[in-house]
DNA sequence: GCCCCATTGACAACAGATTGTCAATATGAC
DNA sequence: GTCATATTGACAATCTGTTGTCAATGGGGC
């Protein structure tokens, strides 16, 4: 019995570590020819809404706000993200997208398009949602564990 | 249209991500008190059955071989793992379990075992497997695509 | 108003993974 | 058998993420 339930925990780990790795190529390949990477994308992406601290954005994301602070100095560095003064704190001042990281984000998005596509078109819109589901529902189970 | 598929491929691969990070820290708190890391856990696991040269264990777990040689060459050095001839190929020698690695994962197994019970306890085995399921899927057809 | 505590940014050390390159070793076509 | 090709290990550079520590900031109990 629990041999069994140890082989689940093992193969949940291995896909995930696998999907992991799948999605990042994935990204990676979208992002390169905009001249980003997929972390700087994936930054980027998360304050097209709206600006963000750098804690928000680990949070939201589920990484340690080290990680994201070095690469949101990196993308005001290279100019497609900015500072702005958080009315509420002080020190946490908001990341937003410059121009020319709202112009990069967009030229990513009809490749984003074009391999969205391939993969619904694959799997199935109704598969994949479900799939999407299945992984988060393991997410919010594992973070309840936790 | 597009755009509620580019929105699956995010999401898709945000909690990709994410469950990276979990499955990553969860398997850390369990390699830790035996005194491996994820990371070497993984590969030692990969040989347990049977002994495979570094690039098998590359493939089998979708990682680069380079990866997989550092985590092969300290556990050589820790004395966890060892190298053996491959009567297949004089190169690529087969890393296989030592005694000592032998216990290491044997005590890493009840408390493998006491996570693996939680999991399945708070999401239910059927959900779990389907969810393994789903993910495995979508890791056949990213592959496909790829 | 003051102090305790959590959050935050800065900095450093380190782990794990990738890519790229080169030489050594199979493998297969011919 | 020979040669082109693919696989493999070794080495190096780089990216992304982690943990740990410290000081600055903000918020809540008193």
């Amino acid at each position: 019995m629990s041999r069994q339930q140890q082989e689940l925990l093992s193969s949940a780990a291995l896909i995930a570590f696998r999907l992991n790795g799948q999605f990042l190529a994935v990204a990676e390949q979208l992002a390169r020819p905009a001249g980003l990477t997929a972390a700087w994308w994936q930054v980027l992406g998360a304050v097209v809404g709206a600006p963000l601290s750098v804690s928000d954005i680990g949070r939201s994301m589920g990484i340690s706000r080290q990680a994201v602070q070095r690469t949101a100095d990196l993308l005001v560095d290279k100019g497609f993200a900015e500072y702005h003064e958080n009315p509420a704190h002080r020190r946490a001042k908001l990341v937003a997208l410059t121009d020319a990281g709202r112009a990069t984000i967009a030229a990513i998005s009809p490749q984003h398009a074009h391999e969205a596509a391939r993969l619904v078109t694959a799997m199935g819109a109704t598969e994949l949602a479900n799939a999407i589901a299945a992984m988060t529902k393991l997410s919010e189970v594992l973070d309840a564990l936790a």
